[in-house]
DNA sequence: TCTGGCACTCGCGTATTTAGAGTGCTAACA
DNA sequence: TGTTAGCACTCTAAATACGCGAGTGCCAGA
């Protein structure tokens, strides 16, 4: 592979063009086309040159000898970091951002479904919102009910207002009152507490010497050890699936299968979003950089979203390679700036 | 069309054998393939006569000149009604059946997921699962708990230790204490009861002269009036989805994409489960029959599940046209009892 | 009423052809 | 040395033709 300083400013800007033209209009772009381009006055031939020195370093790729140029991987990598021209929002699109996502929500959860589904209206794409983190989000309420046998099913509300439920074997029978007595003391020290925090404080105080506590508290620690015990994979809401049907290059019902399953096991495409966790504003996976098979031919746009400036999830956009970085990319930040400010004002 | 005297034995078992043959191997069947069937000693001349009165009748019909018979909606549904020989279920399906339902359960709702999974996985199609209908089911335990303002998150439990939540708007400020009251009488007053049957007792005491019944009733009274208000949609649990894509009546991705919208819309799909949930037993539609256009090319196997004697939800599996009913419909009932059971135990 | 025979139709898969698009290369030019 | 025009070449996609096989309908005879 060629090494960097091959490629003048010529070349990338007809890099850019022929990006910006494949992902315009979905079919290899040819040397005709782009000499006709304004900025680029140069012959066929030259560009062909040109192309050719581009195809070397491994950025744009013949379909077949008679096909035009197609951008890969690497070249799309390329026109994202250094070459895309980032289109703002347009007004309606804020519009319709601000007003479904700030206004007064009307059940637990629901602003997520909402960003979810905006994120995939807006991009005519899927979209996918991670539910917060559960380590990171702070309890607010505590309960215990008691079921058949030694099983309860324990009732926690958290931040913003998402309610969880588990249900959990305890060692012994509790009455009622009993488990009433443990919410109650549980609610007393650990509300407004991280669920990360919780288990930290839990496991110190069942070390202490049981002398110094007394039984009822015991016993409602170790319920709360069972509750809060190693969490569960997260979960995401994800929505406008269907919206990748209609992608050419994603016509192929072995692959469309295997996305879809991908979608439905959850568990590989929450691993994919964990990552995008830690990094600081949008991330994006093009194509096999995902190191995902079934997101072989997809693209993953995301950025984390924050409660109280602590980073607590991650939303983003799914669809073919070929998409529209350059209003994706800032539609899909302004949204999670958006979903965390909703979030925050709960 | 010719009428029903028509159908004789013989060309009742030549459709049988018929339909049969088309379902195991997916390809339209011709006369001579049916003339080795061992019980139909006949010439394929003889067969090519019946067929073309079958054909008459709107039974079977021909994709083409030169391809054989394909049973029609009609000739799915005499046969469904009247020729099908069932296949009792193979043991180890029921093995795999009675473990995975009737095994302690480890989170609410999670028997439904698993019911469905199962429809599933075992017919290698889409399975489905509706929620117990909110209406019939009996009141547990019911919680107020304050968030901004007049907005109360209220959290109920209800048989089966189905958890729900939502958020009513208060027609004034309430102290924490004076939810914990209301939570309080409510929960002395109307668990046990249907919610439907906790409706109507909500309007009766709404009604009464306000001066026999002291404040804090009536404030209770009328925060349970907005948790339970008009029902939103139900909703329901699916499995197996991408299956469908492996069929290849299914593979036009116009078709597909409909039906997969019509699976996240969520709402003609109710419409049709509703239907279902009147009707004893299992119930069947075939391609067109349900009326809903994005299954126009599809079957749905359904039955009514039941707790305590109630019907309360309809579970199903959905599939194309062509699918082996044989061992579906007494799997789908099967999987319906063994589902109610499941729910009553608790 | 059933059966064998036969001509007929139609779809499918396999060449074969043609048109068009785009390329790489070379030679000329500034 | 970089750019351009020209040209032969390659490859795809669409159109056309063709033979094969499957299956039919109908008729005449048992």
């Amino acid at each position: 592979m060629a090494s960097n300083q091959d490629l003048n400013e010529r070349s990338l800007y007809l890099l850019k063009t022929l990006v910006e033209r494949y992902i315009h209009d979905g079919q290899p772009v040819g040397s005709r086309v782009l000499s006709k381009d304004p900025n680029l006055k140069l012959s066929p031939a030259t560009i062909r040159n040109v192309m050719a020195d581009l195809e070397d370093m491994g950025l744009i790729h013949s379909p077949h000898t008679s096909a035009g140029r197609v951008p890969t991987v690497s070249g799309y990598r390329l026109f994202v970091n250094s070459l895309l021209t980032v289109k703002p929002l347009e007004s309606s699109e804020l519009n319709q951002l601000q007003s479904s996502l700030l206004t007064e929500y009307d059940g637990p959860g629901d602003v997520l479904n909402k960003a979810s589904r905006l994120l995939s209206e807006v991009t005519k794409m899927a979209g996918v919102v991670t539910l917060p983190r559960r380590e990171t989000v702070t309890l607010r309420h505590i309960e215990f009910l008691p079921m058949s046998n030694t099983r309860v099913l324990v009732i926690f509300v958290t931040d913003g207002q998402e309610v969880h439920n588990k249900i959990i074997h305890t060692d012994r029978l509790y009455s009622p009152a009993e488990l009433q007595q443990a919410a109650n003391y549980l609610n007393s020290v650990y509300v407004g507490r991280s669920l990360a925090k919780i288990r930290d404080l839990i496991l110190n105080e069942m070390e202490q010497d049981s002398n110094q506590v007394n039984q009822g508290m015991m016993d409602a620690v170790c319920m709360a050890r069972l509750t809060f015990a190693q969490q569960p994979q997260d979960d995401y809401v994800l929505s406008g699936e269907t919206n990748l049907m209609g992608f050419s290059e994603l016509s192929d019902m072995e692959r469309l299968k295997q996305l879809f399953e991908a979608f439905s096991q959850k568990r590989g495409v929450i691993h994919l979003l964990d990552q995008c966790l830690q990094a600081e504003g949008v991330q994006i996976f093009i194509g096999e950089e995902s190191g995902y098979r079934a997101f072989d031919h997809c693209s993953l746009v995301t950025s984390s979203y924050s409660i109280n400036d602590e980073v607590v999830g991650v939303l983003g956009v799914i669809g073919p390679t070929r998409m529209a970085y350059e209003k994706v990319i800032p539609f899909v930040d302004v949204t999670a700036k958006l979903l965390g400010a909703a979030l925050n004002s709960k």
